[in-house]
DNA sequence: GAAAGAAGTGAACCATCATTCACAGCTTCC
DNA sequence: GGAAGCTGTGAATGATGGTTCACTTCTTTC
């Protein structure tokens, strides 16, 4: 009588919730998350309203593992370039570089990631992750103290700062359209994000 | 039959309304936006939900009025001591200085003002303050680059920084209750800022 | 002091959505 | 092939909270 679930089952429904979670996080990037109903994800994925609690508890539920899969890949980058080859202060030239321009790319859903209103459960998603920026930045910044190549200072604030920086001057393009010059933008940010770390100019 | 509101009835009524906004302020920065009911705001004023539809159209235009009002109160300052006495270096230090003393001192108002969810009415108008203290700090460090006391740099781009960074580097210590020392992170804070902008070490 | 008009009240109204649930359609198992 | 159990459906449900409105209370005017 026990009824178990054959494996290509399993894979489908494995596969539903991954096309569930894709399409959340496009209709997200496309309209944000105040926008973004049960309605409307469930439609964008081919289901009934009610499926979607097939897969996940709750609507806030669905919003978090949208959330966390996106920021998840920007913080794996993120820790790849500033955890990777070159002396501390390359480093996070190449870490602030390639974090905006992978946002400058993706502008909806950075927007959503970084400053677009969400419920409550995604705010604190979005503090968390924060966090874990703030953590690796602080890491290489301390690095680059260590080894002279930054002025003393106190690393957690620097990497707040850069964190706050970095989403701040990205959220005005991010909004907009399409940016008249983009690597212009990235220099600055860059050059800025140096700056703010004590790095001498290049 | 014509009836004209006396002098001492104006009075009473613009007095209710400035009673209400008041109100309104304290409730936001004691439970945030999202908690800030019609029906709490009203209570807080001691008056019934229904009157606060005699001095706003709308919960919106009450919320954006409260945030208009101290957002406003805050570039002001920020203003003064930006466009004050000394050399532009010692205004941009100052300005951050003070910028997050008061913050620090009004926690849950300022943590209103920068970080907590709100509403799209209040989201726009954050974006629209947040214009102005850029405008604010690119001026200084425009004025800096003149007389040489800074690098040449993007001002608008170190100023969008300086925003983003100063907002990041307090949001944790707004959330906290009392911080254990105030002092020393308005030192990094400052510091930080300083190198932002590219001025020497002191 | 009485009529007329404005402000104040708060319970009812209404819109919005997340969530549920009775039912239909498939899959598994024997 | 048929019973049992799981997934999918989408209209109904329910909670929340802003807004309205018939009514009361206060103010002005004559």
């Amino acid at each position: 009588m026990a009824y178990r679930k054959t494996p290509a089952e399993i894979h489908r429904l494995t596969a539903a919730r991954e096309h569930l979670v894709g399409c959340a996080t496009e209709v997200v990037a496309e309209v944000g998350w105040s926008q973004a109903s049960v309605t409307a994800v469930a439609d964008a994925a081919g289901i009934a309203a009610g499926s979607v609690y097939q897969h996940f508890p709750s609507k806030a539920a669905l919003a978090v593992e949208v959330f966390r899969r996106a920021a998840g890949r920007e913080v794996e980058v993120l820790g790849e370039v500033l955890h990777g080859p070159g002396d501390p202060v390359e480093r996070l030239a190449r870490g602030v570089e390639v974090f905006a321009r992978r946002a400058l790319e993706n502008r909806g859903l950075a927007h959503a990631l970084l400053a677009a209103p969400a419920e409550p459960a995604v705010g604190a998603e979005r503090l968390a992750f924060r966090r874990r920026y703030r953590a690796l930045f602080a890491e290489v910044v301390r690095e680059g103290v260590a080894t002279g190549a930054l002025p003393a200072q106190n690393g957690e604030i620097t990497a707040a700062a850069l964190t706050g920086a970095i989403g701040e001057v990205l959220v005005d393009p991010l909004g907009a359209p399409e940016d008249a010059d983009t690597e212009a933008l990235l220099a600055d940010l860059t050059a800025t994000a140096l700056r703010c770390a004590g790095a001498p100019l290049a």
